[in-house]
DNA sequence: CTATTTTGCGAAAACGTTTGAGTGTTGAAA
DNA sequence: TTTCAACACTCAAACGTTTTCGCAAAATAG
């Protein structure tokens, strides 16, 4: 076992001082050709690599984001990550992933540990927990030091920071209009409640565009499931007790237990019933009938929520604060789900 | 906006010396209890928290495990994040995440960078491209250098380490069995070529188990598909050509693909043909027909390995040196895509 | 041949901690 | 009064860097 090699043990070795050593690898002036030569090859030779941590340490920074998810076994967030990874490698920076398994308390845990020298920034979406709580003060407390802050997904006003959003209501809208166009009269809205924004959005954007195209809103056509665990049999009793002709989903996970209600009704997607989700995973691609879908596009949310965070960490102090929201479009993927 | 406080900063602000404060905040019993008091009382009214960075540098540990793995948007491998984050957490430990998108480069620059100090030890499964080179140097360079390194589900015999490997052989011979049990004849195979060691091994459990019941091998009833973005058109042609009554398949992708060509040929899963996946994610559990499948267990996989490696680090230098391999077992979940 | 500049290198401080050794004061035992 | 221990604290080194400053020796100019 050969522990890493350090300056000091190059200087000892060569018999320089350490910051001749330091000098010579960083190319200065200061350090004659000669030494500079035999330095060099000296450090090649035995893979020299300054350590990180006495950088980081030395120069108040680490070149790592760090990014707090409620939960990562999660198509979404993981697109986000995996955003998130390539601009920050492309730029130089690290990527440390915590979890806050929605829980207020971990999420408050994992931003102090990492708040304390290890991340220069991070980039977040807030648990459950937190956005019922309204507790933010977490969240203050580390853009109050000076640490730079992106929020996606799941943000809220109250805290100033750079934020990458999706457009929710648009998406839905477009979602809808395309059943529309397709010649839907009848089209049903699985949602969630209301304190869950997106559901809150997209139902916003279901009902605008239904309005912009004098279709009058049914009451009836609109399920809220306020309980996840149960969402299934709600969905099939909402799909037997109504006679529509397109359901419109607010996520993958009702849009296939829509189809699967519909099946089992004896109707045929998309033959007799159009079904849209929203987000674009594993599933939507894969099942069958393949989903038309809302894409929510997690990677480029992931790269632009890291470019931002990166362009605050490498701003110079003069140039004045401001905070950017910016908005990532959905866009309509067509598969099988959806008449064409 | 405040900046840090620091051990300097109370001192200063309280007019001892930096010592007396570090003492005094560490409980020593050389500090008188006024002090004490007194320190403690300031510290805790402006929320000081020492600087991670400068105690990894003190210690010569980070408290974070590097986690290198070839994408992230891949069920098994965020439940195997899940585990090993679980464990850290417990244990005090970060976690930083790196992606090689199966690239060799890419996972050796990875491991560079985090062993220059950003993480006391490695969790990875390595890239496809790392495992047809056959070079493994960043592995050993790590390894001499003293850092535990932990190979989970792509591992391989040279490189000296602990390892968290499922029973493939084993699982492959579960799901055979029990397909034969459930009267199939003519089981088919859809695996991936050999030099990927989990298709190797699960190839292995189909012919061993095959043996065993004295099946007959037909080399026709098995397909090795060598290019991933084409699978779906081999895996067509093969049943289309094969007259199956029960498929294995050694991921969730093709066990879908087969089933899809099944439903294609007219046929149904699983009255006319059974089919049978390895690896639970989203896709086996919401597809229709669901998947009975092999689950690996990736967060228990997670879980092992970051114990396996906290135990490395935390090991007193005088215990001497072994290298575990533990095997997490699989275990068969029925689902609709078998007869019952 | 002296005065000045250039060249090449080393010392030391700094980043924020922890910790062993050292120091000065007090009080008590010898 | 001397000796010694206990107490309460400070100094300084260390972790591995980078960088400013200083200082000699060599090179150049006058």
């Amino acid at each position: 076992m050969r522990p890493k090699l350090t300056l000091k043990q190059i200087a000892r070795e060569l018999d320089v001082s350490i910051s001749t050593v330091s000098k010579a690898l960083r190319d200065s002036s200061e350090i004659g050709e000669e030494t500079k030569k035999k330095i060099k090859a000296f450090a090649k030779l035995y893979n020299y690599r300054p350590n990180n941590i006495a950088l980081s340490l030395k120069n108040r920074k680490t070149k790592t984001i760090g990014i707090i998810i409620p939960e990562i076994v999660h198509y979404f967030f993981t697109t986000v990550i995996s955003g998130v990874e390539q601009v920050a490698n492309e730029k130089g920076y690290n990527v440390i992933v915590c979890l806050s398994n929605n829980s207020f308390d971990k999420e408050v845990l994992n931003m102090e540990l990492l708040a304390n020298g290890s991340t220069d920034g991070f980039i977040m979406s807030m648990a459950k927990e937190t956005l019922q709580k309204e507790d933010y003060h977490h969240l203050t407390e580390v853009t109050n030091q000076g640490m730079p802050l992106v929020l996606f997904d799941r943000v809220i006003d109250e805290v100033h920071c750079d934020k990458v959003i999706i457009d929710d209501v648009i998406g839905a809208k477009k979602a809808v209009q395309y059943l529309i166009d397709k010649g839907a009269k009848k089209i049903g809205l699985v949602s969630t409640v209301d304190y869950v924004s997106v559901g809150k959005l997209r139902t916003r954007g279901y009902l605008e565009i239904l309005r912009e195209n004098n279709v009058e809103i049914d009451e009836n056509l609109i399920l809220k499931i306020e309980d996840m665990d149960h969402s299934e049999a709600e969905i099939k009793d909402f799909i037997n007790k109504n006679d529509l002709d397109a359901v419109f989903a607010v996520n993958e996970h009702f849009a296939i237990h829509a189809i699967k209600a519909v099946q089992e009704k004896g109707l045929k997607v998309p033959d007799d019933v159009s079904v849209i989700g929203f987000t674009d995973g594993e599933l939507s691609k894969r099942f069958i009938p393949s989903l038309t879908t809302v894409s929510q596009h997690g990677e480029r949310m992931g790269a632009e929520a890291a470019r931002l965070l990166i362009d605050k960490l490498e701003r110079k102090p003069e140039e004045e604060e401001s905070y950017k929201t910016v908005i990532v479009e959905t866009s309509l993927i067509e598969r099988n789900s959806t008449k064409s």
